[in-house]
DNA sequence: CGGAAATTTGGAATTATTCTAATTCGTAAT
DNA sequence: ATTACGAATTAGAATAATTCCAAATTTCCG
């Protein structure tokens, strides 16, 4: 998995011409980069409007078309609130989401030093968990 | 919190005339018969399908709106896989949902004995949770 | 430079869910 | 029983996120 995560203020241009094996094009790296400034969790059509500034020309559907590739690849995250339209999320490593009721704003949650989840749940023997999200809302605290 | 989990054979005729502050309309207690007759989460299509059989009249609007009614009330609970259909599942209790990749059902998961996800989570002081939604896919064992 | 394959694009299609406005129902008072 | 009224139901239209489609454009390679 490559170390998008921490790149903070990272250009389209800056991209290498291939991640995770997905060839980028200029438009997934505008959506991308879109994903990796401001890392608020925006809706497919936030995303839009965002890549809109510096390339006009992107169309919505290119924006759904791109975000499928990256999520298929590994690169973002989708993540699914009740029934809100998707949001993407930069942040690969292990976490979850708390949506704050007052701000609308969603957080990363992190897990305690040293659990997994899998070993809290009552499991048959032989399952295998290929997806796994966990969602939360109420009042965030600070 | 009414005691409706256990009732497998219930009628539609033997709910109470209201449940939870709820007046239990006649398609209301055939919604709520429905999804605790088999507990296999249907979405609101399948109970719309599922209740047509013993009343005819009823219209896929109504169910939606017996659904809301119920799930506003507490007395059934709305669950969300990725991006589907919502579903329905008359289990209260503290559980989380698994959906097997292969057969397409959707297990119900306990935690641990004496686990709260609360304790596993790094949530800021103050943090006040009042929706929380786990969903697993993959193989489920056995 | 060609040509094939991949990507982008605008617009149409899909589909779960919500909305609307009219009708019907349930209950309680007359 | 009849009436009145708020609540619930209904059919169908509207909505909105997402997907599909077919044509145009771009990229890649020989
Ligand atoms: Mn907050
Ligand atoms: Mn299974
Ligand atoms: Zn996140
Ligand atoms: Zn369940």
């Amino acid at each position: 998995m490559i170390s998008l995560a921490n790149k903070k203020n990272l250009k389209p241009e800056d991209f290498p011409p291939e991640i995770e094996g997905l060839r980028m094009t200029r438009q997934r790296r505008e959506v991308l980069a879109v994903i990796l400034r401001d890392r608020d969790h925006p809706t497919a059509n936030d995303v839009f409007l965002r890549a809109q500034k510096r390339m006009p020309t992107i169309s919505l559907a290119t924006v759904y078309n791109c975000l499928e590739a990256l999520v298929t690849h590994n690169i973002v995250r989708q993540v699914n609130l009740e029934r809100e339209s998707s949001r993407y999320c930069p942040n690969l490593s292990d976490h979850c989401h708390f949506q704050d009721e007052k701000s609308g704003k969603i957080h990363d949650v992190v897990f305690k030093e040293g659990v997994k989840l899998e070993d809290i749940l009552e499991l048959p023997k032989g399952t295998e968990v290929s997806h796994l999200e966990i969602s939360l809302k109420g009042i965030f605290g600070k």
